[in-house]
DNA sequence: CTGTTAGCGCATTCAC
DNA sequence: GTGAATGCGCTAACAG
């Protein structure tokens, strides 16, 4: 079974290979019934064009990549699924690449994408990032980028966010309105600009309802050992003095704060009350205890997807300056609020 | 800028492409002097290859495809993580697809990776799927499959699955020991080989233990309404015979099952108990009542990438008969053994 | 050890 | 409206 391709086609059809290239991409310039022809051998023989051959010779590939530093997180596996769904749609092709929150794989991917295997990306940063050189580099080299959830502020590039701050200013002031005063703050990086401005509207609100500060509240886990984490969480929670909340950053650290709970037999929120940012529904659900501040993470995916795809099709970049900003809501469960 | 390629580099070193070519790619057939220049050269100009002239030319594309029903689902996102891991260290890239539980979809992208876009795919099928032509078809084409966890028994090539069978019996027999004779079973597509040998093994354990089996406890569940999942537990949980137990086939059904029960008022497990296969480790973390089995979904997916790369590069279809088996978990909290 | 030549499959000139 | 010729960037066969 030879591969069917143009010549094949063209061959069989007694056409030349640039008519029949022609035919199938429904040039103007090509008899209605010529293209019938075309068309009708291209199904029966079920013609597949070569998308390397194609891409080679335009210089576009259809693909786009998404790089996020995880995948086994609830909110990044529904900014996927959103990806996915406006990319299928446009009919493009979607890479994956993990940069496990390590700098050094971001750059090496990113790197690696400057070969144009790509015609955008989207991206959401390590944890260990701080220079965006890498991304700059891409950028400079015609590769349109989106940010989303995890930006690089300096970059002039399209950007989808939620409203980190006040929905860390809400997250705090429910905490202080169920009586909690102190609140513990478990950032995951200070390189990352949502851990930064969660952090900032979790300050503002203490203060704005009187509430000293206790910088020994605000702790920096470790943004690659969980098992690290948990023992943080365990070593806070045996403090003399301990915190009646905890505020966590992002999911994996409302995980750690539960299983510290469990092992030292804490109920929620009887002895501790934890507040996360978090797509654990399901967990959620299960729990009544829990009061999470949830991301429209799907919707962060399309919306960002969308944008590089009208880069794209524009060939403009005059989206550069675009910022969504789409909200978290803040879930409270009733038998919480009791 | 001009784009840095092989001509450019031969041009300034004054060889010819070619030499360039077999340079960069450590040819034995070229002196370790003129490599070192090459490599140099390439180095400061960060010459990346053009991947689709290469792919072109090759034949090869290094890049796989991933084609499962859904993501925002702990299990394949689980998959993709070791999928990706392996990927990453054999430098292969990762498309993703999803057909989203439909026989169309899967069909369509099928279709489209017979275009030689992927060296090979890792599928996981959709609970419509009933015809397997278009991955015969697929193989013929000479693109290598590998199945995992929902796998096409008729097909003959690599598949890697948990023990469904075994791990259905020991949760049915599990909740028989709890006291529960009447358990119902949530199948989610019996097109499904995991939703079937899980049943098989559910049906037998009532055997065994003489329980009679009441058929109108097992309820075929919608493959995509999740709404209407719902419903029909909590149908099932008003019927006047009311069931004692729920034995939830994949973790859609045991997320229904939980919202049911949440909107009931059932305690689980003092009015009912819930068993599921499921990755929900935080939900069950969370809530002491959960019993679930628990797939190596991390591992999975690694076997599975593994054999699919070792087919690549062996370029032999020798591995066609392989079936791993990895084991499931069941879990259960202690709180929930009392 | 290195250079010359000839495509991979497709899209786009430029002819007619 | 259609065909012939060219080249995208790279690899491989064949020379030397």
């Amino acid at each position: 079974m030879a591969t069917v391709d143009l010549k094949r086609l063209a061959k069989e059809l007694g056409l030349a290979v640039s008519t029949v290239s022609r035919a199938l991409r429904d040039s103007y310039e090509i008899s209605a019934e010529t293209k019938e022809r075309v068309f009708e051998l291209a199904r029966k023989l079920n013609y597949q064009p070569n998308p390397y051959a194609s891409s080679l010779r335009k210089h576009k590939s259809r693909t786009i990549a998404v790089v996020i530093p995880e995948i086994a997180n609830n909110f990044f596996a529904l900014a996927i699924n959103g990806i996915e769904s406006i990319a299928q749609e446009k009919g493009y092709h979607v890479l994956i690449y993990l940069t496990h929150e390590q700098y050094e794989k971001e750059v090496a991917i990113t790197r690696h994408l400057q070969s144009g295997r790509v015609d955008g990306i989207l991206v959401s940063l390590s944890g260990e990032t701080t220079n965006y050189d890498h991304l700059v580099d891409l950028k400079q080299k015609g590769i349109p980028i989106v940010f989303f959830d995890r930006i690089a502020e300096s970059i002039n590039s399209p950007k989808v966010i939620t409203n980190d701050y006040e929905s860390g200013y809400k997250a705090a002031e429910h905490l202080i309105q169920s009586g909690c005063r102190r609140i513990a703050y478990l950032s995951i990086s200070n390189n990352l600009s949502i851990s930064n401005k969660r952090m900032q509207g979790y300050l503002e609100a203490l203060e704005d309802h009187r509430i000293k500060h206790d910088p020994k509240l605000a702790i920096q886990c470790s943004i690659h050992d969980n098992e690290e984490n948990y023992k943080t969480v365990i070593a806070l929670l045996k403090r003399k003095n301990r915190p009646d909340a905890i505020f966590a950053s992002v999911e994996r650290l409302a995980i750690a704060s539960y299983h510290a709970c469990e092992e030292l037999n804490l109920s929620i929120p009887g002895d501790i009350r934890i507040i996360s940012f978090s797509n654990l529904e399901t967990a959620a659900l299960l729990n009544p205890s829990l009061t999470t501040i949830t991301q429209p993470a799907f919707e962060i995916g399309k919306e960002a997807a969308s944008i590089l795809f009208k880069i794209l099709e524009k060939k403009s970049m005059t989206f550069s300056e675009e910022r969504i900003i789409l909200n978290s809501k803040l879930i409270v469960r009733k038998s919480t609020a009791q």
